[in-house]
DNA sequence: TAGATTGTTAATCGATTAACAATC
DNA sequence: TAGATTGTTAATCGATTAACAATC
């Protein structure tokens, strides 16, 4: 669910199948929060049980990662954390750059969580020329005539794409040409990309009309 | 992906699979979008195109909805806007809480695409007293007390989870118990729920977590 | 030790896709 | 008409799960 959660297109090398990759995103929040309790030990029981899962999918997907669980006490919360950041990437510092200094664009730039994890938004572009210049939070925005020049001086690796619709697939158009090869698009249009150009969708709309379509098969009362 | 999409738990009843509902949200999107040009006709195999998939899992995926193609022409834009508009619950208008009045909440507030579709935020909720009482944009902010008051008076029926991770369980507990049946998690950690509710996860952390997966794998420079 | 848990294989399940008769 | 496209069936594919030997 991606929301999605949801479809990928991964370059060709890759191994670990997408519905692994994002339940071991899951993984390791779980194992961040249990850490915080003291937990030394998890099980893939354990995990399944948290997460609504089989034991046997868990024991699966953390055959992609680089750890070895230990009969009877299940796997070390600690080597765990470790592997799953380690496989997930999420052990170094990535830059990000945002395109669309609207509401949405503006929100995840001052998202905590997102510096948190080591996902730094170093700037936000907007073609409204009124708003460049200005910035949000820390984060300056800045023209579209700047972009080539950012990503190649801060060695920018990812692209979050918050643009209206009719806009999306001209902004991953110009990231791919800048060499961007990360795209987090959060529009509700879908976006083609070159092979070798890795994709993941995030479409709240799309979550919203997922949920409504489910309510209205409800009984009005039940 | 969702968020990607991502993983649902959705009341018994349903037949549609959660990957074609999915999908029926990209249609909409993009049948709208065609026939802002004026398309009249669309068949399954431009839909398959224009979105990476297959003209046979387009067909499948509308044998879920109330439309009916002819044969050399495909589908009639104005008619599959409507049926898929209605299949999703989207020909109507919904009434929303959002949960957590951080950046991530504040933003989806004021998202005026979420408005235009039909999606209306009545008010945002905050355990932090000093927010309570202000407003963002015209949404007011208001204390959990009287959540359980607004959610009856004003008939709500999705909540927005967008509180911090280790609040998250606890934010759908209420919401359920307020009688909420229809949710929305915004954050890292999983949540559970009572047979009946519908939840859908759209993790953006997550969806930047497997970005980061993919392109550790690239090589440096290819 | 007995019993619990891992890592892995084989079976099952469900979703995607190929194929095609029916249609216009 | 010929050829293109639908709706649907059957085949394929891939992901999940059950089962179990190995382990401690």
């Amino acid at each position: 669910m991606p929301n999605s959660p949801q479809p990928v297109s991964r370059p060709g090398g890759t191994q670990t199948p997408y519905w692994s990759v994002l339940r071991l995103t899951q993984y390791l929040a779980l194992v961040k929060e249990v850490r915080e309790r003291d937990a030394k030990w998890l099980t893939s029981k354990d995990i399944a049980d948290a997460l609504e899962l089989t034991s046997a999918t868990v024991r699966k997907d953390l055959t992609h990662v680089d750890i070895l669980g230990k009969t009877h006490w299940g796997y070390d919360t600690e080597e765990l954390e470790h592997a799953l950041t380690t496989a997930l990437g999420a052990d170094q510092q990535w830059r990000v750059v945002v395109l669309g200094a609207g509401n949405l664009g503006r929100a995840l730039t001052q998202h905590e969580e997102f510096r948190r994890q080591g996902y730094n938004v170093v700037a936000v572009f907007d073609s409204d020329s009124g708003k460049v210049g200005s910035k949000i939070g820390k984060t300056p925005v800045m023209g579209l005539d700047v972009l080539d020049d950012v990503i190649k001086k801060e060695q920018v690796q990812i692209g979050i794409i918050a643009v209206p619709p009719n806009a999306a697939q001209e902004a991953a158009d110009i990231l791919t040409r800048c060499g961007i090869r990360g795209l987090l698009n959060l529009t509700t249009a879908h976006i083609v990309t070159p092979p070798g150009i890795s994709v993941v969708h995030s479409r709240i709309m799309s979550s919203l009309q997922q949920l409504s379509h489910d309510l209205r098969l409800m009984r009005p009362s039940t």
